[in-house]
DNA sequence: TCTTATTCCTATTAAATTAATAGGATTTAA
DNA sequence: TTAAATCCTATTAATTTAATAGGAATAAGA
């Protein structure tokens, strides 16, 4: 029942890039040290959340990548959802093809997991950038290198 | 963000440990049968469920499993948390020895994943076994074979 | 007492997933 | 032209999951 890292180690790296969305294109290589990520493996996290529409890059010198909505209109369940994939906390509830199975029908523990699914959900789409700028913002100085995300 | 094999594979077990309570001690071998679970694999998911003190054991011929309480005094989260650790969605935010990452004080992300572990500790704790087994009960009769879960 | 059915216990293993690492190709600002 | 960056593909190490195997201990019943 735990998220891995490319879930965790993407919202932060997001996070990273709305509280420097005013820098221009931010480099991996400045996310990766400023959160303590390998670079490399922030790369591979970067492919999903394009395709999802949440971050573009700028190739070249001087380029990087920068969110491609604003803050206030990306939530963290669309982030984790890039990253890891539809809500499931079992194969048969997932929130796009649910795996049914031959016991699908009448299944008394699936509701179980029907309103995990729903729950989570719920507080992930909660969230979004903004609101955790917002909170940021509140235990450290806008200028300071520490974000304590 | 998915639930192993242990938990569910667990809960279906004990939820048919309910279903056929009046049955005198119940053999892995019958539960493996009519769940399509390996006998070896349900054997190992013994182990904590005793530990926890859900099941009991009945060694010998004629032995089996049985429930140490009766179907309402066992929720689901006690099942789940027997079988796959304390809810924790980051292992910052575990239920019982949170791992305090040197980024903790002031974190934001954590926030979030805290409210998701207590929405998802909410639901599991709001189903008992006896929950499932009158919800199994509206889908099939009493003395069916077929449990549907 | 013997046989059989069962849990108990330990070790091993196959498969899948996670979390990187490596190396080079491409692009673009300066 | 150079340097800084993303892009792309492949490989790998570590961990976890999901079993499988083989036998020891226990107890009911013939």
């Amino acid at each position: 029942m735990k998220l891995s890292t490319k879930g965790r180690y993407g919202l932060r790296a997001v996070l990273d890039m709305a509280l420097n969305k005013n820098e221009g294109p931010i480099t991996l290589n400045s996310i990766a040290e400023r959160q303590g990520i390998s670079e490399g493996y922030l790369e591979q996290l970067m492919v999903p959340l394009k395709r999802a529409g949440l971050v573009k890059s700028v190739r070249g010198a001087q380029g990087g990548y920068i969110l491609a909505k604003e803050p206030k209109n990306i939530t963290v369940g669309e982030v984790i959802r890039a990253l890891e994939g539809p809500i499931a906390p079992v194969a048969c509830v997932s929130e796009d093809y649910p795996e049914e199975c031959e016991r699908a029908e009448g299944c008394v523990t699936r509701m179980v997991w029907a309103k995990v699914r729903d729950s989570i959900a719920e507080v992930l789409d909660s969230f979004t950038l903004e609101d955790l700028v917002q909170e940021s913002r509140k235990h450290t100085s806008q200028n300071s290198y520490m974000y304590y995300i």
